[in-house]
DNA sequence: AATCCGGGGTA
DNA sequence: TACCCAGGATT
């Protein structure tokens, strides 16, 4: 191991100037924290923060999520994605409620036996809201540790992640993991970037050096880390560094070959398939069709418009009749299509080809779906829609805050 | 070990 | 476009 004492120092000097200010880390309340880092997961920060602040004033305790229905959380969950995030959430908070007495357990062995907690958010809960000396491995430290300690092979093979799961939990300061974990994280966030990392700002880079100025008052008995920045002070404390890059005190070894762009390695993916999906805006009598998806699976108990996807040999129209028929037992009329609706998940990509639709005949039976409404185009934003549905929501002009918004 | 599960930001 | 993001559960 290169200089432990000296990484874990530097990084938590680095953490007290530079950390971010983030809602959850204005909060000791674990519930808080419990809740942020189930929105974290593969979840920017920028984009769970609203969704955050929200969350919380709904559900600000165990007890007001463990009550609340499946629909509401749901409907503060729209748009998040990984929408079993949320029902594992309300399910956790049951159990919590139930077994624990409303109060997280502090040890991670039993955050683990919580639906939605793995091995990284139940380090993360014990070390941030339990002071307790936990690792955390996300993609974050990930990218840190491989750098820092030039780690070439596959990041995501068993081996490695045993390795840097190990490296993970050597590292920790005693008494320090909460703040060394998320310095981990933010230093991946903002300086340890995957793309054009900002080494020059790194404070893993090469040790600070001493100037020779005689206006320095830093004595050579300081850390550097310690000293204040300051004319007449201690002018050093953050000088560039000199010399050549990756001479003794530079800690990240990555750096001192050139190499951490390269770093960690990336396998390549698998081809995406594509699917077109035609879906119906089905009106009969100033009402519109939708139907909830079942409770699991993919965008399990959202709500959608009626349709799937095309089969070879099929037109869209073709499509829509079949599909509306197998998921609701109700002939319609294809009249007109409205508009194309590009989207992408994390392993298929999506068309979709909405249509205006008239009722012909049936009365709409749950056969492949969980329940199904004839609904006023007010009253559609009141129900929670995955994102994709949510642009056709904005096209038929049925949500009132979405009118006018880019589609 | 591989696959499934969303959506958004970024270059 | 391709990659990445404070991953977890299932098979």
């Amino acid at each position: 191991m290169l200089n432990k004492a000296l990484l874990q120092r530097r990084l938590l000097a680095w953490y007290r100037r530079h950390q971010r200010d983030l809602p959850w880390r204005r909060t000791r309340d674990p519930y808080a924290i419990w809740v942020s880092e189930i929105m974290l997961q593969q979840t920017q920060v920028a984009t769970a923060i609203p969704y955050y602040e929200r969350f919380l004033r709904r559900f600000p305790h165990v007890r007001a999520l463990a009550r609340a229905p499946m629909e509401r959380v749901l409907k503060s969950w729209e748009g998040l994605g990984y929408y079993s995030r949320a029902r594992n959430l309300r399910r956790a908070a049951q159990i919590v409620l139930a077994e624990h007495g409303g109060r997280l357990p502090e040890e991670p062995e039993a955050l683990r036996k919580l639906p939605g907690i793995g091995r990284y958010t139940a380090g993360a809960i014990s070390s941030i809201a339990f002071d307790r000396d936990e690792p955390v491995l996300d993609g974050n430290v990930i990218r840190v540790l491989c750098r820092v300690f030039l780690i070439r092979a596959n990041p995501k093979s068993a081996r490695t992640q045993k390795r840097l799961w190990k490296l993970a939990e050597e590292l920790l300061p005693a008494g320090h993991a909460s703040f060394f974990n998320q310095a981990l994280m933010d230093l991946g966030a903002t300086i340890c970037m995957p793309s054009h990392p900002h080494c020059d700002r790194c404070p893993l880079r090469q040790a600070p050096i001493r100037c020779r100025g005689k206006a320095c008052l830093a004595p050579t008995s300081m850390p550097a880390e310690a000293v204040p920045h300051g004319r007449g002070a201690a002018c050093c404390a953050l000088a560039v560094p000199r010399g050549p890059i990756g001479s003794p005190g530079g800690l990240c070894r990555a750096f001192a070959k050139g190499m951490q762009e390269k770093l960690p390695l990336r396998v390549a993916r698998k081809a995406i398939p594509h699917y077109d999906v035609a879906v119906g805006i089905i009106r009969k009598g100033g009402k519109i069709l939708i139907d909830r998806r079942k409770p699991e699976g993919l965008l399990g108990g959202l709500w959608e418009f009626p349709g799937g996807k095309k089969q070879g040999g099929e037109s869209l129209e073709e499509c829509l009749v079949r599909e509306v028929r197998e998921e609701l037992g109700v002939r319609v009329r294809v009249l007109r299509p409205l508009a194309r609706v590009r989207h992408a998940y994390s392993h298929f990509r999506v068309t979709l080809h909405p249509f205006d639709c008239g009722w012909v005949s049936g009365r709409p039976r749950a056969i492949a779906c969980a329940e199904w409404r004839w609904v006023a185009p007010r009253q559609l934003g009141r129900f929670a829609f995955p994102a994709a549905n949510r642009r056709i929501l904005a096209c038929i002009g049925a949500v009132p805050e979405m009118r006018g918004k880019r589609i």
